[in-house]
DNA sequence: ACAACATATCACCAATCGGTGATAAAAATA
DNA sequence: TATTTTTATCACCGATTGGTGATATGTTGT
């Protein structure tokens, strides 16, 4: 008799290693990356640290499975059925660039993960940021490139800036409590200055 | 008879603080921060780890001394003697955006107090963000805010996101191989793309 | 019921961490 | 020269780090 697994399992692999990736996400939220100690991750996901080996090989492999597990781009991919306004990518920049304002300042996690990015040269961080680099040339090849033309790489530029500038920014905002440029990104006052900034820059790139 | 202590010293209290923060310095600049640990300052030293405790109180106060004795800002400050043209800051904006691209690109051990700023919240790391703000200030209150009057909030939030771009952008092009937007941030072309995209959105700002 | 296997825990290791009391040695003072 | 003070080293501590072999226990198949 086939009992399909209905049974509540005392010992579960599957279960078990959903707990250690669940236990890199509350430590990477609560105390960003340097707190990944292979103990710190067993005493969190409450099993012994030997499974983690067992497992996942060691604590390097199972951070790079917890990143893989992520999708953090998928809020900028554009969906197939969305058709694009025929406007060069104007507005679909601006609201890729809103959205990732958006996004990043409330995705704690993703905010670690990007500085994670500008310290250490981890393979699977790269594999992100190929993600990245290859969902943005679907953009600029497709859509802006033509529409740029021989100021095409000036628009790349212009978008690599603003990108850089609201990653930079809302990773700020969350550590610190000071202000940036007398501006308080943590208010919606201050955030809403910085989007019309966008959409200013946009609009006056596109003139 | 004073002998003025010219007499070579082995012992000397004033050169041993030095190397302990030259120490910091060069630890800062090879490993980052997360390779200051007590040991290997130490050793980088030269000297015996008891002293740091002696000498500054402990790790954290060596560190605040060094960062203290730093002038991160100095490339930006406006010289006294320096007059300003008559153009709303324009061109200042633009020489001091320049300036600060090639200067944080060039200087790790800045890049490294940049992305601790992003990490910890460190009293120091505070201070030193407290004199950015300042030295902002100056530009803003006496020379745009009165130039874009009502719409001088946005000129600020601009500023942001440009500075934070430079920086996350410079950062990036320091410990990743990868492009971004297409750019390479380590080659003449790319970086000389992105000094035209600075220059061109001022301009733009300003028309 | 029994064996075989998968799952999980435990005790322990060597290396490294930050930190300190005792002490040596150089320099200044007498 | 003798004494005191400053400068520097050494040896050691408890805690924490990453990592592993031995073992116990739940689960499955015969």
């Amino acid at each position: 008799m086939e009992q399909k697994k209905e049974v509540k399992q005392l010992r579960d692999k599957e279960k078990s290693k959903q707990k250690f990736l669940d236990a890199v996400e509350k430590i990477l939220h609560s105390k960003g990356f340097s707190g990944l100690k292979v103990n710190d991750i067993a005493r969190t996901a409450g099993l012994d640290k030997k499974l983690m080996y067992t497992y996942f090989g060691g604590r390097d492999q199972l951070i790079d499975e917890y990143i893989r597990s992520q999708d953090f781009w998928s809020n900028v991919k554009n969906e197939p059925g969305d058709p694009i306004a025929d406007d060069g990518g104007k507005m679909f920049s601006k609201a890729m660039l809103l959205s990732q304002f958006d996004y990043v300042f409330k995705n704690k996690e993703f905010q670690k993960i990007l500085l994670w990015g500008l310290l250490e040269n981890r393979k699977s961080l790269k594999k992100l940021a190929d993600d990245r680099e290859e969902n943005g040339a679907m953009l600029f090849e497709s859509i802006t490139d033509p529409h740029f033309k021989e100021n095409a790489k000036r628009y790349r530029a212009i978008i690599a800036l603003l990108i850089s500038g609201i990653y930079y920014l809302d990773i700020y905002a969350t550590t610190n409590d000071c202000t940036f440029c007398g501006l308080d990104l943590k208010t919606a006052e201050g955030r809403s200055e910085i989007e019309e900034a966008l959409s200013f820059l946009i609009d006056k790139t596109y003139e």
